[in-house]
DNA sequence: AATTGTTGTTTGATGCATCATGTTTTTCGT
DNA sequence: ACGAAAAACATGATGCATCAAACAACAATT
């Protein structure tokens, strides 16, 4: 679990911070369903501690935007609208193409080879069809990719965007099948041959073929309005 | 002061949200120095205010990384690095190209008025010298392509980035001199026209052109390391 | 039975006391 | 006078009591 690849800083662990980090968890993980709604009261109960630590961490998830203040006491998972993903995935196509592009000027031995593996990993988690593992995997190879160029902040906006997504992709991965770890080859190939601009159209395709699936699903849930 | 160009949620007016938007302003315009640390217990004293709403503006705007916790008990406005600067210079010509694309295709006449009306509105404020002025609406025009374009997301993130160049920018703008103001008359016109590659290439040309003196600046303080 | 007024409950906001820890200042021995 | 030890102070974290607003449950009146 607690393995190297978390973020650069571990922060410091006062108890705030873990419930934080319990809450984005369980959110990028989908253990929360979209809509559901979190009392503070409840979950310092459940986790064991007073409210204010929870009251920290959801105050920095709502600043996050992945939970939102319906009203003065109202505190929801966020519902993912259709037109709200597609702004989100144009933006990931942008970012995420930079990060590729940066990766593949910069990436070095080692680097490659924490992607290779990465990719292995996943291919492994598929062929069990472990799909939470395979969930988590894609995840990190995406990050990884911020990681290696460099990008801090480029990482910190792309960490803020799956914890929009999480409960969402949560649900709908499996749909998305095995397309994406073949771009995840591609994406590797690109680095590998220092190949700036296919690097780009690799991930740009692999958001693409990922996302299909979600945009199929959301737009099937909300065609209409949300009266209701 | 609070006309109608503010967020699109008056969001809820407890203390907490009040000292976030009061601790923002302040730091967008450059009244914290970098490096300068802030405590909890001076701010609630100047506010007028208890700890609490001043722990909770601070803890959102951690979040931001508008702030940074240098140690467990210490929290300072961040000091910008050159290498920071650029990739959030990336950043923003990949976002608010797309912004400006988007707007490109779906302003109408009343947008392009509001647009007309900040860059005549800016132009009038460098007349004037009048730089914190000029400032403000130089920003209030990124941030209106966003919401032209009905990108939310984007301006959330945007939002989010101006704060943490905040403190920055308003020392090193005036060196910007009047050139960016050209470029934005640049985008109005391909915007006018529809054209969405001129408009983004003129928004990637102002990003360019108005961060160029910050560089500089910014190279010139920290050549070495920052031992001192 | 439906509507409305009353009461009780839930819940986040706020302020504050206390604590742990880190920093500064003071004190004391040499 | 210098340095080390100790006391004093500063400061964020944590827990908690209280409050006000929203909401739910229930009763009373027509």
């Amino acid at each position: 679990m607690t393995e190297g690849f978390a973020l650069q800083m571990v922060e410091h662990d006062n108890l705030g911070e873990i419930v934080y980090g319990q809450l984005s968890d369980a959110l990028i993980k989908g253990r929360f369903a979209p809509d559901a709604r979190l009392t503070i009261r409840d979950l310092a109960q459940s986790l064991g501690t007073s409210v204010t630590p929870v009251r920290d961490a959801i105050l920095r998830l709502i600043q996050d935007e992945a939970l939102v203040q319906k009203s003065a006491r109202e505190v929801r998972v966020p519902v993912m609208t259709l037109e709200r993903y597609l702004e989100i995935r144009q933006i990931r196509m942008k970012l995420e193409g930079l990060a590729a592009r940066e990766t593949a000027l910069k990436a070095e031995a080692r680097d490659i080879e924490r992607l290779r593996e990465l990719v292995t990993r996943n291919e492994q988690a598929i062929a069990a069809a472990d799909w939470p593992a395979a969930l988590e995997l894609n995840q990190t190879f995406h990050f990884a990719l911020a990681e290696i160029a460099g990008m801090t902040v480029l990482r910190g906006i792309l960490n803020r965007l799956w914890l929009q997504m999480g409960p969402m992709i949560a649900a709908s991965y499996q749909h998305g099948g095995r397309a994406m770890i073949d771009y995840h080859h591609m994406i590797l190939l690109a680095i590998e041959a220092r190949d700036a601009d296919r690097a780009e159209r690799a991930i740009v395709d692999d958001i693409r073929g990922a996302s299909s699936a979600i945009i199929e699903q959301l737009a099937a849930l909300k065609p209409t309005g949300s009266a209701g």
